[in-house]
DNA sequence: AAAATAATGTTGACACCGGCAACATTATTT
DNA sequence: AAATAATGTTGCCGGTGTCAACATTATTTT
């Protein structure tokens, strides 16, 4: 409730969020590539210098929309649960129809949850931490299944990682133009497709 | 063999490809972030302009790399069928094994591939022709195992969609360090359950 | 063969970028 | 009230992609 102050101060006061939602907006409209930390500042009305107090260098920025984007990736999925009946194989078959939707719907945000590798040492903590509860909703459903026998025993982290790379493999395939010929509905289709190959290969019963 | 010229003229002779190559080794040492067209240059002995009289602009540098790369990736793959029975389910499995070792033994390379898109119009034809042809080997394969019955029958576009996916999606994952808890062996173990889960989606037999 | 033209490479400039240091202003602690 | 920390600004630096103007060489035309 502290967010309809009128801006007058020499200090922003939620610079760092302001900083992250114009670096949202900026991505979605001119993508990756053309974002700079700059135009960020400007557009959180600070010099731009600003940032600089708040995250150390371009890349920390990044790496906090990408947080960002686990934790709200996290949120949807959760979300369309309650869409869908409580069955463990429903909520695994639906927690990989979020994924794909969700980079769909976003790619350039999906880019940069993923794109930042680049020869980096490690992977930072906070990022660490976000993707593995993204990570976490696909290895609990797939014990889940595994529990009522509708997943085939085996590591469960195993077959989730099988899981992760199909569900990946699709949507970054497809935001990356690989995948045009199909119009919505065919997609729709396709995605369903893909999920279904995939409970084929991890099945006990058809 | 028009390659072993003393350089004395002033025009370069090979320029274009020289530019390739030099790009090609900058990404393997120092990743797509760091690379920059004035060392490409550099690295060519020709000055921080020339470059232009070849393509258009840095991104078109970058695709023709990511055509270089998917041309070899369809040649290793040839290479590694020879080593393989003729068996098309064995190919089928050998293609997507490639892929994947294409992936981590290049991972700049690879980034470059497919780290283009950024808002793209349409992919360039060039680039699409070549991609086109690596998508080509998968699709053949899966034609041919549904000819034996291998691979269960359905439109052969969509199931090779699939089977890319999970390749590129591991493959993907792991160069992007989301996959590091395992050693190459237990990687290789990983990689073989990748291809046989999803063969057990797309099988008829088990 | 000479001249005209095209292709290829160089130099120098421009705007912009990420990042840093030095400084200004405001919050917080002592 | 004074000292210190936090936060924001200004100005600068080297480096980058790109372009225009120019230089050199290859190719085509006459």
């Amino acid at each position: 409730m502290a967010k309809k102050q009128i801006k007058k101060s020499y200090h922003h006061g939620h610079l760092r969020d302001a900083l992250i939602n114009a670096a949202l907006k900026l991505i979605e409209k001119k993508g990756v590539k053309g974002l700079t930390l700059r135009e960020i500042a400007k557009h959180a009305k600070v010099s731009h210098s600003a940032p600089y107090r708040h995250f150390k260098d371009k890349a920390d920025l990044l790496t906090a929309v990408a947080v960002e984007g686990f934790e709200t990736l996290v949120k949807e999925t959760h979300k369309r649960f309650e869409t869908v009946s409580g069955d463990p194989l429903s909520r695994f078959r639906e927690s990989g129809l979020a994924y794909i939707d969700f980079a769909i719907a976003h790619p350039s945000h999906f880019r940069v949850m993923f794109g930042l590798g680049e020869n980096r040492q490690q992977t930072p903590p906070a990022l660490k931490k976000a993707s593995g509860e993204s990570f976490r909703i696909l290895l609990d459903s797939i014990m889940a299944c595994q529990e009522k026998t509708y997943i085939k025993a085996g590591d469960p982290m195993e077959l989730a990682l099988c899981a992760w790379s199909i569900v990946h493999g699709f949507a970054t395939l497809y935001i990356e133009g690989y995948i045009k010929k199909y119009d919505y509905e065919g997609n729709q289709r396709l995605k369903e497709m893909i999920t279904d190959n995939l409970y084929l290969g991890l099945h006990i019963k058809p």
